[in-house]
DNA sequence: GGTGAAACGGCGGTCAG
DNA sequence: CTGACCGCCGTTTCACC
């Protein structure tokens, strides 16, 4: 889908504070509200925006460990499969399928170290799950635009 | 700042869509929608919420690619100096420093892979960089908590 | 894409447990 | 101190031009 100088300056509005008003945004990009409002319809209809969240800071939820873990996975397991697998872990932040040895790559989010073995064990005991391999994070240098955090 | 299990249920709706009203998500938790809102309040001036953004789907915004890169520097290198090299970067999503071989693991969105390529040759052609080691994202499966994309 | 009107939700004050 | 009820007002969200 292509978007044109006037839905990116909306979306960029938008990234920064989605809970600016309609007549706000549009005051700043040169529309007026329900017009707005027609094109942040549009993109979500087209899948370019797929929601609204909160930018939470992990430290201050008490979440203090996080970790990036690396899946190896049953040869005839689906990327649903591992999906389904750690879509139950609520402190699994994100999870991608990647090439090279691993699977899967998992953002995981705990409250301290003692709490992420925990977690671990659980995701490392999952049927389809082979082998793990772990890193911890040791202090978040940038997080623009990707990398979330639990809740 | 410690949140009880009320708040986590309340970050945690306003996660999933962070447009939900303060009534729907009270119903939810059992609180009315003021309760809500003072909550919401609190961990807004906490620093627990530190905003509300969108959820983006970059491909749709042409940032079809998707990379992990680890990085390897010199021994001397300090997590500011990695920051400072990485910042001017606008495809570098997320950097973090961690344990294991890899000084840092690097999130960068690129329009495709030769777009990627380039930007993979600048970064691993900073001073303070003595190889890199990438894997590419195939798809993402989970992103949860604002985790996400460009803009 | 702009305009006007109606419905909804946000948000303060106030009171009760 | 935390939660519930009730105002007013801004915002959203239509139908229509």
């Amino acid at each position: 889908m292509p978007l044109n100088e006037l839905d990116e300056r909306i979306v960029h509005a938008l990234a920064a504070d989605a809970r600016r008003s309609y007549a706000d945004i549009g005051a700043e990009v040169g529309l007026s509200a329900p017009a707005v409002k027609r094109r942040v319809d549009r993109l979500l209809a087209a899948g370019a925006i797929t929601g609204f969240t909160v930018r939470v800071d992990p430290a201050a939820l008490g979440w203090q460990t996080e970790a990036l873990v690396e899946l190896y996975c049953r040869h005839n397991t689906s990327p649903a499969d591992i999906r389904r697998g750690l879509s139950r872990y609520p402190e699994v932040a994100s999870a991608s399928t990647v090439t090279g040895e691993a699977d899967a790559v998992v953002q995981v989010f705990a409250a301290d170290v003692r709490h992420f073995e925990q977690v671990l064990e659980r995701i490392a005991g999952e049927p389809f799950v082979t082998r793990t391999k772990s890193v911890l994070v040791l202090s978040p240098l940038l997080r623009r635009y990707g990398a979330g955090s639990p809740g």
